[in-house]
DNA sequence: GCTATATCCGAGCATTTTACTCAACTATTA
DNA sequence: TAATAGTTGAGTAAAATGCTCGGATATAGC
């Protein structure tokens, strides 16, 4: 498990889908202009998501990503393992370059280390982070600016779909 | 806070140190071959670890590093933090680019849960993770072969300076 | 069917980080 | 004085990061 600026995007970008996606399928071009990650490294983010089956796509015109089960189920460690790609090579895979079985303790013990992170992150799910105070006032901010009628730039509203 | 194979490694090292730092100042040498890592990595982590304080060096014949405070004082994250250099450069400081604060929010958000994981790995310290059983079946086999005569290969017994 | 929108997909690429080598220097011990 | 071992710096191959660009495919609305 690596924990690195890459799962932060992932984390990040997530996120947001998660706070709009109950007004449809949000699209990566809008994840783009709101958190200020490229285009491009969204795609390749979100192929690895889909992988995973965290999110689905809805192509073509108002299309986008969406959750594929529910912010409680999704959790950080997941997010940040489907973007890592951690072989974890540990580099005493049964060879014989562990001298009296002590580097392959060590590295045992690093493992353990690294699933008590894991667990860790597992016990976090989105819904977790979406319940956080700050989120929720942006949340508010959103769902007023709705009812005022004024729309967010760059957000096409698709709730004439679902 | 990021989480790499270079955070692995100074925990590697960190922990065969306080491993065998009982009987004097382990030599990098030393630390380089029973874990695997080459000495001139070990000697640029040592850097960070020594600038950070977390590690005394002793120069000359017989020489080598030893922990500044005991192993308890000592946790998991202090030593990642030391040689991950997280700049941490949130792409959103004071300036324009968070359109109406919501990216500096998102941002605000990940420090938060950045924090919990620094925090957690904070609580554990290099005592905890020898304190393990695995580690202690090491340990135990070292002590043992200590009091038959046998010396571990490479390792320079330095009692009589202490 | 046509067009705009959007996901998909692959190649490429500049930059940074990783993990390492090599070389020289300094402090210390025997 | 010789050997040990930390200290420092320069350089470097390989990998990861964070993109760009170009095109292909699917779909909604006209």
């Amino acid at each position: 498990m690596r924990l690195t600026t890459k799962g932060r995007y992932a984390v990040t970008a997530m996120l947001d889908l998660a706070l709009h996606t109950d007004k449809g399928p949000v699209s990566l071009a809008d994840i783009s202009a709101r958190q200020g990650i490229s285009l491009s490294y969204l795609e390749q983010l979100f192929a690895r998501l889909r992988q995973c089956n965290l999110v689905q796509s809805v192509r073509g015109p108002g299309g986008g990503y969406r959750l594929s089960v529910s912010t409680a189920q999704i959790s950080v460690a997941q997010v940040v393992d489907a973007v890592s790609e951690s072989l974890d090579a540990t580099r005493c895979e049964g060879k014989g370059n562990c001298h009296e079985g002590e580097v392959c303790l060590t590295h045992h013990l690093w493992e353990n280390l690294s699933d008590q992170i894991h667990r860790f992150l597992s016990d976090i799910s989105l819904a977790d982070l979406v319940a956080r105070g700050e989120i929720q006032a942006v949340k508010e901010r959103q769902d007023s600016r709705l009812h005022t009628g004024v729309r967010p730039e760059n957000h096409i509203i698709v709730s004439e779909i679902l």
